[in-house]
DNA sequence: GTCTATAGTGTGATAGAC
DNA sequence: GTCTATCACACTATAGAC
């Protein structure tokens, strides 16, 4: 750590508030976004919230779609903890289970989080915020690391000749994935699939998608008849 | 056909002209909407395409969710006539596959649509326009009526014992209408699944969630994993 | 860096004349 | 039934003083 002079503590104390200012921006931000949705987040109300004038968040923000971006960020980055945190799941399918089961719960468990980073029309339409960032990761390659877990657990299903299906391994995780967000998807709206529990469709959907932890016969003798109730491995 | 004095005929002329301008009306809502969004459909934008003044349209209309619903309604029926275009198709599961193809097709067809019909926040808010109105089908029902058709076919496949799952044929039918959901969901809001076509995804889906066509046999022998590229009946 | 003040534009919906 | 005029908001974003 080099030593510095008066001066540039001073800009350093200063940037040190710069960021504890955009943090706390943040923070409210998500606040108000869980409780209300990003709908409802106007520049007036999160700035009355933050006991600053409108005018001080867009010295943080180029505009209230960067905030969407930032968010969307913070978002992504903890569902991937949430995945993160299963993968010592030895077995793939167990451990698609474990992170099917958690993506859903996710989403449920913040559908306006939820809304903001896979509801939205593409990506938000920041014409004007654009590449050129502070490095800031595109939201899309975010989802595509998060994403790259489950295909990497399909490649080995795969691998163990455990997968029900010639095609790619990828286009398989691609295809889960599709059928948890659109249990959540539809769940979220209200109205849809209103008669089966979305915890019940997520069973379905991985009993769908791949064979069921037990079942490493690789052909032909599938036990996913036998046991709509099977076990593994995941903590849930 | 009853007489009509030149009174009732009077009468009767007023409400068709009546109707029709809440059709025009209807019939420009659906254009701006099909081509920008129902997100950017304005009382004035629309009163000014169908040259009327913008309080007009509310004589038509109690608000702009009311029109909302109208084009929700609209749009299920029309979903619901590619669904029983197809209805004639004696297999289950070759049926199955040309509606679970159908619905993709209509969603990425017609993105706004779509997107006024299942990816917008619950029943639209419609806090105001309530329940007692013209025996105006909630969109839910609608939704329902056409998800039947999905599970009717279920049914007949587990008639047949052709459906790999134990639960309920419903559950499945949530299940599969989640999956094809969550594939034009993403495929809509851009950056998602950037990997594989649609096209190749729903394939998989149908595959995922029955039996291929060919595949009679009820238990431990299945089919399923010689055919990426099965054969049925079906017009695609 | 932060403020006040405001520009500039949009919105849904309604009152009341004709 | 249709209009004009308008209410009552909300919004993002910026200018310019301090």
């Amino acid at each position: 750590m080099p030593r510095m002079g008066p001066q540039a503590r001073r800009t350093e104390q200063r940037r040190e508030q710069r960021e504890a200012l955009r943090e706390r921006i943040l923070m409210v931000s998500r606040e108000i976004v869980k409780r209300e949705g990003f709908a409802s987040l106007s520049m007036r109300k999160l700035a009355e919230a933050i006991d600053y004038s409108p005018a001080a968040l867009y010295l943080h923000f180029k505009s209230r779609g960067d905030i969407a971006r930032a968010l969307r960020k913070e978002g992504h980055a903890s569902l991937r903890d949430v995945f993160l945190a299963h993968t010592s799941i030895a077995d793939p399918a167990a451990r698609l289970n474990a992170m099917g089961r958690a993506y859903v719960e996710f989403g449920l468990a913040e559908p306006e989080t939820y809304r903001l980073m896979f509801m939205e029309p593409a990506g938000f339409a920041d014409a004007n915020a654009d590449a050129g960032d502070n490095g800031n990761g595109r939201a899309a390659e975010s989802g595509a690391a998060t994403l790259s877990l489950i295909a990497d657990a399909f490649v080995e299903l795969r691998a163990a000749d455990r997968l029900p299906s010639r095609a790619a391994p990828v286009a398989c995780a691609e295809g889960l994935w599709a059928n948890l967000h659109g249990i959540v998807a539809l769940k979220l709206n209200g109205a849809a699939l209103p008669e089966t529990p979305a915890a019940m469709l997520v069973e379905l959907s991985l009993d769908a998608w791949y064979a069921p932890v037990n079942g490493t016969e690789p052909r032909g003798t599938e036990t996913r008849f036998n046991s709509p109730d099977r076990s593994d491995t995941s903590t849930r």
